[in-house]
DNA sequence: CAACAGATTGCATGCGTATGCAAATTCAAC
DNA sequence: GTTGAATTTGCATACGCATGCAATCTGTTG
C-alpha cells in the first residue's frame, strides 16, 4: 500500500528540474519551455502527481471555493438552483462548499464565520437574511457576497432576485381578469423580502382594480403551515374564490387541502396561483398557474456578479431583478371559461 | 477599509505570547494555562482573529472537508439526503464540498480527481458508480470512500443502501395480496445497483407466487422516460393491473400519465407502487404506496462508517443494507377493497 | 528549603506550493 | 561571431499554522 503523497518536489527530482519549474508547468500563464513541460508532465503522470489545491490556496490567496448558504432544500427551487449554481461554478474552476442553516436557526453568524475560515473566494447566500454586521465582516475580509433570491435594504449588498413586485402584480391581474372578487393571499415567512415584495405587488394591483384583499393567512413557506392557512381561510362563511400562495411549495399543499380535505374543485370553485414555477408545478396533478422565477438567468447573474467582484475587485454592489413570465395552467379559471 | 488578514502572529504580539501559544489556545486538547488562554482570547477578539482552516489543514493533514458526489438533485430523495448528511457532518465539525456530475457525464474520474485535489478527509458518492481504478485511487490517497444508495461488487468498497432486494419483494407481495395478476415493472437506469436489486427481489417474489412479470419497460429514473414507459406498457391489448415503479420520482410521472393521459383510475383500474417514500409520496394528490428508504438511518450509517475510517484508520470495508418498511397508501388496491 | 514531577512555554521547523528576482539560456538580427 | 532582447530557469522566501523538543515555570512532597 503506497500510502504516499506525491509533491511537486518529487516530480521535480524525477524530471531533473527545479520545484518551481513543476509549479510553473501546472500554472496556466506561467512561462515554461515546451521541453521542460514535456519532461515534467511525463514525470507527473508516472508518479500520479496532482497539485495540492489547499497549498495552492494558501500561497496564492485564492481557494477557488465558493461558500453557499442555504436553508430550505425541501422547496424544489433550491436544489434546482444549487445544481445550476454548482454546474456554472465548476465550469469556471470553482467549487461549492455548502452550509445548511436549519430553518429554526436564525443564527447565521456562526455559519458565515465558519465559511470565512475556509478562505472562500466568495459567498452566495440563498434564502437567508444577513445582519448588516455580518455583511461588514465579509467586506472586511474582502470576500464578495451575493444574496440569491433575497434582497435587503442594505445598499452595500449585491442581490439577485426575480422581480417579485411585478410578479405579484401579474398574479393579481390574472385573477382579476378571471373574474374573481374574493381574493385571498397566503403569505410566506414574513421576514423574507420575496414574501414582502410579492405581497406588495399583489395588493397594489388589487387596489388599482378597486379591490381589497379578501383574506390573508401566513404559511411561512412551510407546507404544514400552508395547510393550516388554507383551512383557516376556508372556514369562514364567505370563502375566497381565488388564492395567491406566496410560493409553489406551499401552493401544492394548499391545492391538496382544498381538493382532498375541503372537497372544493380547483379551479371551478376556487382558483389557485403560486410562485416559482418549480418542476412539479407542471405535473398534471397540480397543473399550477404560477409566476416563473427564471432560475437560469438568476444563476447566471449571480455567478457573473461574483466573478466580477472576485476577479476585477469591482465591489460596487449590484441589485438585479429579473422579470419572470406568468405561466397560465389549469389551476386558475380564465375569462372565457367564466363566460362560457 | 481595513482590508487585512489577522494571523496568529498578530494575536501573539498583542497578547505578549508566542505564536505557538496562540495556536495551542485554539487547538482543543493542547496545553495552555488559564492565564495565557484568557490573554490570547481577549487579543483574538479584539483583532477579530479566527484560525485559517486551510493553513490548519495543510500542516495537520486534515481538512475537515468531505467531498460529496451526487448526480440527480431532481429526485427529492437526494436533496433530502444532502441536507441530512450536511447537518450530521457539520455537527462533527466537517463540511461538505459538493460535486455534481451531470447525468450525461459518465466521466466521474475527473470529478474524483478534483475532489482529491482538495485534500478531503473522505468522500461520499451518492447515486453514482465508480470504476475500480477510481476506488483504488482513493485508497492510495488514503481517502475513505463510502457509496451512498449504491453498491458495487468491488468487495473493497463500503456502501450504505436500503435492502433493495427485500424492498422489491415487499412491493411484489403487496400487489399479489391485492389480487393483481398482470403485474408490470418500470425499471430505473439499468446501470444502478438499486435498480437491479429492486427488480431482482420483485421478480423473485413474483416467481414464488407462480407469476411472471407481465410487462417491463425502462424509465431510467427520469420522469420523461417513465412517462414513455407507462404509455408503452398501456398501449397493448392486455394492460397491466399493477405497476411497480423503481422509484417514487418516476412513479409520480407514471401516476399522472395513467390518470390524466390514459384516463385510468388508480387504484381501481391499476395499482401503482413506488420506492423511496419521498415527501411528495404522502401528498394527497399522489398518496403513493411505496417502500421507504430510511434516509435518517442511511445517513447515520454513512457518516458513522466514514468517521470510523477517518479517525480509527479502520479501512475494512462495510456494506450496510437497511431494511425499510412498506408504506401502504391509496395508490394500491387492497385485499378487502377487492373483495368488498 | 531542596528536589522533583508535571504542566506550560518558546523556538524552530515543516506542510506543498507560487512567485519576485537574478542568473542562465535561447534566439534573432546584424 | 557579436550583441541585445526575450524567454526560461533556479534560488530563496513566504503563506498561516501545528507540533516535537528543550527550557522554563508551577506546585507538591519530604
Amino acid at each position: 500500500m503506497p500510502r504516499d503523497t506525491v509533491t511537486s518536489l518529487d516530480v521535480a527530482r524525477l524530471a531533473g528540474v527545479s520545484q518551481s519549474a513543476v509549479s510553473r508547468v501546472f500554472t496556466p500563464g506561467a512561462s515554461a519551455s515546451q521541453h521542460t513541460s514535456d519532461k515534467v508532465r511525463e514525470a507527473a503522470n508516472k508518479l500520479g502527481y496532482r497539485p495540492n489545491s489547499l497549498a495552492r490556496a494558501m500561497v496564492s490567496g485564492r481557494s477557488r471555493i465558493i461558500g453557499l448558504v442555504v436553508a430550505y432544500l425541501d422547496n424544489q427551487f433550491y436544489p434546482d438552483a444549487l445544481e445550476k449554481l454548482s454546474a456554472r461554478l465548476q465550469g469556471r474552476g470553482y467549487h461549492v462548499l455548502v452550509f445548511l442553516t436549519t430553518r429554526t436557526q436564525g443564527d447565521i453568524t456562526s455559519v458565515i464565520e465558519e465559511i470565512l475560515d475556509y478562505q472562500v473566494d466568495g459567498i452566495i447566500a440563498a434564502s437567508v437574511a444577513l445582519s448588516s454586521d455580518l455583511s461588514d465582516r465579509c467586506r472586511v475580509a474582502g470576500v464578495p457576497l451575493v444574496l440569491f433570491n433575497r434582497s435587503q435594504d442594505d445598499a452595500a449588498l449585491s442581490s439577485v432576485t426575480s422581480d417579485n413586485y411585478a410578479g405579484g402584480r401579474k398574479a393579481a391581474e390574472v385573477l382579476i381578469a378571471g373574474g374573481h372578487r374574493r381574493i385571498a393571499y397566503i403569505a410566506g415567512w414574513e421576514g423574507a423580502s420575496t414574501q414582502r415584495d410579492r405581497e406588495a405587488g399583489f395588493t397594489a394591483a388589487l387596489s388599482d382594480a378597486g379591490l381589497n384583499l379578501h383574506a390573508r393567512a401566513v404559511g411561512d413557506f412551510r407546507t404544514d403551515r400552508a395547510r393550516q392557512a388554507a383551512l383557516s381561510l376556508f372556514s369562514t362563511d364567505e370563502i375566497p374564490d381565488a388564492v395567491f400562495v406566496a410560493n409553489d411549495h406551499m401552493a401544492f399543499s394548499v391545492l391538496d387541502t382544498l381538493r382532498h380535505e375541503l372537497g372544493l374543485r380547483v379551479p371551478e370553485d376556487v382558483s389557485v396561483i403560486g410562485y416559482d414555477d418549480v418542476l412539479a408545478a407542471s405535473w398534471p396533478s397540480y397543473d399550477l398557474t404560477t409566476v416563473r422565477q427564471p432560475a437560469d438567468q438568476m444563476v447566471d447573474q449571480t455567478v457573473e456578479i461574483l466573478m466580477q467582484q472576485i476577479n476585477d475587485g469591482d465591489m460596487t454592489p449590484r441589485r438585479v431583478q429579473i422579470d419572470g413570465p406568468l405561466v397560465i395552467r389549469g389551476s386558475t379559471r380564465q375569462p372565457n371559461v367564466v363566460k362560457g
